[in-house]
DNA sequence: TAAGTGATCTCT
DNA sequence: GAGATCACTTAA
């Protein structure tokens, strides 16, 4: 197996949409206890939330209880119930006071939010939990190289309500590994 | 295509 | 405290 890095708060506090743009191909690793085996999958599918102004982010009418750790540092989970059954597992990005992360939408076989939460058993104990090893659940880049062409970049999904210029800012991605022959 | 599901937020 | 809303999934 190739010489992994765990990635740390200086990868996450930088740019939103740099960061996830630069998700995609990292491996999402996780051990849900001291005894358990760790597991890890390519993340192939991501979303950026950007800051206060950003009107799809939960963060753009301030600070409360269940966004606050979004108004954090860098480098921690933010993860959230949606639709009353869904996980939705985000990475806190940017300085501390500038509420953005990154939304992990999908990795190589799980596809969508929700189901990735489940196959990963996320839940509410890893809100705001240290992006690292120590906390169960992290992210290890193997220096493996994403093509440019072939991450899709388009529109975020299920954020209509934020009106057109921000439904339709490119804060998406998602690679299509190339075709096979 | 529509229902299921419950925390969270906004307004009384 | 009540009612609307919601970064989704599944079964038809």
């Amino acid at each position: 197996m190739k010489k992994c890095k765990v990635l740390d708060s200086s990868f996450f506090n930088r740019p939103t949409v740099e960061v996830a743009r630069e998700l995609i191909g990292k491996w999402l690793c996780r051990r849900v206890s001291e005894s358990s085996e760790s597991f890890r999958i390519r993340i192939c599918e991501t979303e950026a939330y950007d800051g206060l102004e950003d009107k799809a982010c939960h963060a753009h009418r301030g600070k409360t209880a269940r966004n606050e750790v979004m108004f954090g540092p860098a480098g921690h989970w933010y993860v959230y119930l949606c639709y009353g059954m869904h996980w939705m597992l985000n990475a806190v990005t940017g300085p501390k006071d500038f509420p953005a992360a990154v939304l992990i939408r999908g990795c190589c076989s799980v596809v969508g939010p929700g189901r990735l939460t489940k196959a990963f058993s996320v839940n509410r104990k890893c809100d705001r939990l240290e992006i690292s090893e120590k906390s169960g659940l992290w992210v290890e880049d193997d220096n493996f190289v994403v093509n440019c062409d072939e991450i899709f970049i388009g529109p975020r999904v299920g954020i209509g309500y934020a009106g057109p210029e921000w439904e339709h800012k490119p804060f998406r991605f998602v690679w299509k590994p190339p075709m096979e022959a």
